[in-house]
DNA sequence: GTCTATATTTGGATAGAC
DNA sequence: GTCTATCCAAATATAGAC
């Protein structure tokens, strides 16, 4: 049972009767402040992402939160860094930088997409993170890891000549926004086939194609 | 000279002071708190939105407001509803629909491009809001002039035996997603060329044909 | 390191004069 | 229809006990 609120927060035994043994929870608390954060974004909107209700989406006290934040922002740009290096950590693993272009990039394609789909409140909060202002302030770094995949899936093809030689960030949107915008729709409830998704990885690498 | 604020309020006349002539601008302040709205959700964002922010950038009181609106946030949509409207409308005329689909697929991806781009405000404006919390109350209305447009033209693209047959919301993403990929960019400083945004036209039509 | 309690500011919305 | 003044609730952040 996890302590999301106060009532639980009885059960759960953490009402400022903590032991020598339960104190020793700093890093939890604040992993549990940063996925709290990205819960309630990614269920409510930035809009909900109050101090209040992420202290009790953690089950921690309010002014807890200020022992491993310097503000509210803070955290929410912690915790964006957090999903982005974890998703794509998950992505870009088992895969074969050996193979053809044209089909490595339907296979990267794919995993981007699929990782996103495994942790859909990831894709979500991101999201949401990205299009408020608070993104101005993250500085951008987040997305690096997503350029350097798509920059080096791209040099590979234009050198066996199977892709055209558009500019990095050109390609790069035209790789990625439809993973958006499918993964959006998903949210809203339509379930893409098999067939479906691999009738996208081809449109993106007809893009691609020279 | 625009009454942004209070200071400028005084120069402007319209402190208490207003008298017969002036006193019938009621669709014109309706319209200047749309349009405020709009502008400060591009500028600063949703969270930036307040009652205040809006009154102030509007010129008129905050109490005023809520004889136009019954609450902020139908206010808020009220002006993404009539953004879209406006944007749409511009990017409909003059397209010949007679012409080849490919063709027309082109002109239209780039029409649509255009007319965001010439208006970057209600882009942004749009972005933000459609990722908020706020975008469900809205019901999705605003997209179905969009969806018409794609979908008229992908039956006409399979009829003549140019394009894939693949289900409407999926060609309409591989069509909408690079738009707002790129005008993202452009809103952080990058500059396409012609020549890159009839490369990504390219594109957009090569992810369509058969 | 966490909690409770509270200070302070700001936000949305209303009342009533003109 | 608009303004001024105000209410009330909610939000961020801090203080101090344990």
């Amino acid at each position: 049972m996890r302590c999301v609120n106060l009532d639980m927060a009885l059960h759960c035994g953490r009402l400022g009767l903590m032991n020598a043994a339960t104190q020793t929870t700093g890093q939890a608390t604040r992993e549990r402040l940063l996925q709290a954060a990205a819960r309630i974004v990614a269920r409510d909107g930035m809009e909900a992402a109050t101090t209040a209700a992420i202290a009790a989406e953690a089950g921690v006290a309010e002014g807890t939160l200020y022992r491993h934040f310097d503000s509210k922002d803070d955290l929410l740009i912690a915790s964006y860094r957090q999903m982005k290096q974890e998703v794509f950590i998950g992505a870009g693993q088992g895969l074969d930088t050996s193979m053809a272009p044209p089909e490595r990039l339907k296979l990267t394609w794919k995993a981007i997409y699929l990782a996103y789909r495994a942790n859909k409140d990831a894709f979500a909060f991101g999201h949401r993170f990205a299009e408020s202002a608070l993104a101005e302030r993250e500085g951008g770094e987040a997305g690096r890891a997503v350029a350097r995949m798509v920059g080096d899936l791209r040099k590979a093809g234009i050198a066996s000549g199977d892709f055209k030689n558009l500019p990095p960030d050109l390609l790069g949107g035209l790789f990625m926004a439809p993973i958006s915008y499918l993964l959006k729709a998903e949210m809203k409830g339509r379930k893409w086939t098999e067939v479906e998704l691999d009738a996208a990885a081809d449109s993106v690498l007809a893009g691609w194609r020279r």
